[in-house]
RNA sequence: GGGGAUGUGGUGAAAUUGGUAUACACGCCAGAUUUAGGUUCUGGUGCCGCGAGGCGUGAGAGUUCGAGUCUCUCCAUCCCCACCA
């Protein structure tokens, strides 16, 4: 088959993909004789166009499919939207239009977008989860957790603007103001439903070892995440009780300080406070400062640290002296018991606190450090602690440990730093929470057969209030004769994006949230592929619903993601591509320009895929450079003549040397793929092989064209899954048909890829002096001689002696003199 | 405050197990082809030096025959978390 001289990207791609959409070249079932392969690209919410980070998360997923394909696997890679969410709404307000309308109108332009690009997704499998098909088994699956007691409702405090009577997400908090009026937010307690992923915090820790094909950073912010901590939860009596409260607790991970606490610090929520401040104007006073302070602030670590002294006492657990009792702005009601022992000594945080209301510092670790200019963290031996003076601290911890426990006063305790999960938000686009109410205000989940509870799609959005909130009518629901109220807050959407890679297992089923049989022959993933931004909320819920959907008996395995790849941010003069700093690059214009190979190819050479990538225009320029190169030696290569037998016993020193480059080049380019996944460095070796093909002398012989085809063939193979329009235009005009996205990938072989002489380098004292061509299979002692021999060398050696002479066979030797 | 990453030519980067530092590409310079622009091809391109040679991977020390790579102390930039008791 004959090919135009030109290299013409749009008819090319228009082509190609036009055979694979024919041929449904992506749709894939179970074969459970052959080996699976599940690629996921983390899903888009469908904002409007594709940006340059799109380009370049799905293109390493297209990618690792291609090749992993070539590698005979069945490769599932699917694709959805990543649908509800509060952009929407926000478009839906400034473009008078509703969100469901806006947010279907942009997966349409997404997905021809996705198309252009030459992605091969499975699309029979596509989800959207603002569909009810899909958020109703959301919804069930919720239900499921309330019945077996991994949901609840609790108060808890949000961001809540007193103009537009609203909560707020906390990127909606600007300076600690409203970012559409400018009001102060100030925190709001109301109810909201909390799933437990405390439950399976140990689990989700402990699991983290397994997962050896994530990068160890996002395992560990994971791990400080979760934050396990191991301490003591010890109880303070009140010397007189406040009103019927007669003690609290604490918790501590230095028990081993407990004999220098001078002080207890509570929170301003702590219900002694609460109880405290019904009589005590001034206490209420400073309650309310903290109550302004944001929750969401990041210099709050830095905030000035404000007590307030109750006058209330304070039993010491061990020596009964009266402690004072601060409210503090620092404590936190949801961590601990929302109370702390306060070590002035050994805490820096309490010994600025102690320096500014005057309170006793006492040293009783004997570490390194000056206790009257700052607190000694460091562990130490034990002083002034009575019977436990002598112990170092973690041999004291235990001790103090098993006292109190003996006294009843306090026990080992693991805390968490990890939360519950509030899933409940107040907007509009979102799954409706499958809850309701009877007459009374008690909570019932929504039977299965009444879901899915459907959000209506056509709405008129004001601004403030969610539709379904603002429609008394949406709410009434009578199930069984019974009057009930809907709950009108909607799920988190990090809700959907837990388990959608389950779901495209079998994501047309209609009886079940999962076909297990489907989803055990698919999953885990073997790669999932995203952005780090992801690395600990997205990735976490999704490690934690996989854990649920188990214990359901849904699926059998305990992890989803086995191996996971953070793709880098895309920067253009320094600065990550975005809007508001104008600095964007538009890929459509690019794929018009260029050809969508040009573009793919480009982004998977500029930078290794964790790293983050440069923009350059020259740089595409000089992508669409090669595959133009590429094209004209294959157009050359085909109107040369004919291509001959590989005949090895009568090859020349040139046509060794090309076959050597090639079957280097394919060893070199599998293990860049497969096992590092450094795509620039295959696409470098690709160039270098094609730029000695370009220097082949012989192009007549029938011999000569053999060793070309065989390093054109190799090359348009291993580009491929990178640039798979233009080659799959090759493969076929090589004689291959239309067979490219199955073609076996290249096997190097070793007959060809040994050398009969390497070159050596010389070194004196570590300084290269000399290079030598000696025989591949010569020995040690020849080759000291040979070096030694050499004239540079000897000019170099001079008169000194010869103290060592170090041989690293095939690559170096090194005379030390002195 | 805690955790992590990065730092190599004019630029993006490579060097995988401690063994020739700068592969590949961009840019630039020179030449060839072309009426010209573009395209394509060839050669050159870390710094100092006429040269022999010397210097050179953020800075400084260390281990080693040998360090971009390992250890320690700094510096800079970026990211994440952050009053976590």
């Amino acid at each position: 088959m004959s090919i135009e001289e030109n290299y013409l990207p749009q008819a090319i791609e228009a082509a190609v993909q036009t055979y694979w959409n024919e041929t449904n070249a992506f749709t894939v079932t179970e074969k459970p004789e052959q080996e699976k392969f599940y690629c996921l690209s983390m899903f888009p919410y469908p904002s409007g166009k594709l940006h340059m980070g799109h380009v370049r998360n799905y293109t390493l997923g297209d990618v690792v499919s291609r090749y992993q394909r070539m590698q005979g696997k069945n490769v599932m890679q699917p694709m959805g939207w990543d649908a509800f969410g509060l952009p929407a709404e926000n478009a839906a307000i400034k473009h008078n239009t509703a969100p469901a309308k806006w947010t279907y109108s942009n997966i349409g332009d997404m997905k021809s977008q996705f198309d252009q690009l030459g992605f091969g997704f499975d699309w029979s499998r596509e989800v959207a989860t603002c569909h009810p098909e899909y958020y109703r088994w959301e919804q069930w699956f919720f239900t499921e957790l309330y019945k077996k007691d991994l949901v609840y409702k609790k108060t808890s405090a949000v961001n809540w603007c007193p103009h537009d009577q609203t909560v707020l997400a906390n990127e909606q908090v600007i300076d600690g103001c409203c970012w559409r009026c400018d009001t102060a937010v100030e925190r709001k307690e109301i109810p909201q439903w909390f799933v437990k992923i405390t439950d399976y915090a140990e689990e989700l820790l402990n699991d983290l070892d397994q997962l050896d094909g994530w990068p160890e950073q996002v395992r560990t912010m994971q791990k400080n995440w979760i934050g396990r901590s191991q301490g003591v939860e010890m109880h303070f009596e009140l010397a007189a009780p406040v009103t019927d409260i007669t003690g609290f607790d604490i918790y501590t991970t230095r028990p081993d300080t407990v004999m220098g606490v001078s002080y207890v610090a509570i929170a301003a929520e702590h219900p002694i406070s609460v109880a405290l401040s019904e009589n005590n104007a001034e206490l209420a006073e400073f309650r309310a400062t903290c109550k302004v302070q944001s929750v969401a602030e990041a210099d709050m670590a830095t905030m000035e640290k404000l007590g307030f002294n109750t006058g209330v006492k304070a039993l010491h657990p061990l020596t009964g002296d009266l402690v004072p009792v601060f409210v503090a702005n620092f404590v936190l009601m949801d961590y601990g018991s929302g109370a702390v022992m306060a070590v002035p000594g050994h805490d820096q945080r309490d010994w600025e606190f102690a320096q500014k209301y005057n309170i006793e510092i006492k040293q009783v670790v004997d570490a390194e450090g000056d206790i009257s200019a700052a607190a000694i963290t460091e562990k130490g031996k034990l002083i002034n602690s009575g019977e436990f003076d002598g112990l170092e601290s973690d041999t004291a911890f235990d001790a103090i440990a098993q006292k109190l426990e003996a006294l009843g006063k306090g026990k080992v305790k693991v805390n968490y730093r990890l939360r519950d999960w509030g899933v409940s938000r107040q907007r509009y686009w979102g799954t409706p929470i499958p809850m309701m109410y009877d007459e009374n205000g008690a909570e019932q989940p929504v039977p299965a057969d009444q879901l899915p509870v459907v959000l209506p799609e056509d709405v008129e959005m004001d601004g403030v209030q969610s539709p379904i909130k603002a429609d008394p009518e949406w709410a009434k629901v009578s199930v069984n004769g019974q009057s009930y109220t809907r709950e009108t807050d909607t799920f988190d959407t990090f809700m959907e994006s837990s388990w959608y890679y389950a779901r495209y297992c079998s994501p047309r089923s209609d009886t079940q949230m999962l076909d297990p049989k489907a989803a055990n022959y698919w999953l885990p993933v073997d790669q999932y592929v995203g952005g780090i931004e992801h690395a600990i909320l997205h990735l976490l819920y999704s490690r934690f619903f996989h854990k649920l959907l188990r214990d359901a008996g849904l699926v059998d395995s305990d992890e989803p993601f086995k191996r996971l790849l953070c793709q880098g941010m895309v920067l253009k003069d320094g600065a990550k591509m975005s809007k508001s700093k104008g600095n964007t690059v538009d890929p459509q214009a690019l794929i018009d320009q260029y050809g969508a190979d040009t573009v793919r190819l480009f982004i998977m050479f500029a930078a290794p895929p964790e790293q983050s990538l440069e923009w350059s225009d020259s740089g595409v320029e000089g992508a669409h450079r090669f595959l133009k190169k590429l094209w004209r030696i294959a157009h050359a290569h085909l109107n040369a003549g004919d291509v001959g037998e590989l005949d090895a016993g009568k090859l020349t020193a040139e046509h060794k040397a090309l076959r050597l480059k090639t079957h280097s080049t394919i060893a070199k380019v599998s293990d860049d793929f497969g096992r590092r996944q450094t795509f620039n460095t295959a696409i470098a070796a690709i160039m270098e092989l094609m730029n000695e093909v370009a220097k082949l002398a012989d192009r007549e012989t029938p011999l000569g064209l053999a060793v070309e085809r065989e390093a054109i063939s190799a090359a348009v193979q291993m580009l491929a899954p990178i640039a798979p329009h233009v080659c799959h235009t090759l493969w076929d005009a090589l004689g291959n048909g239309s067979t490219l996205l199955d073609a076996a990938w290249p096997v190097a072989d070793e007959a060809a890829m040994t050398r009969d002489s390497i070159t050596l380098v010389v070194q004196v004292n570590g300084k290269v002096r000399a290079k030598l061509d000696v025989p591949a299979d010569a020995s040690k002692e020849a080759v000291e001689a040979l070096a030694l021999a050499d004239a540079n060398v000897q000019k170099h050696i001079a008169d000194l002696t010869i103290r060592k002479v170090i041989v690293v066979p095939g690559r170096l030797v090194n005379v030390v003199v002195g």
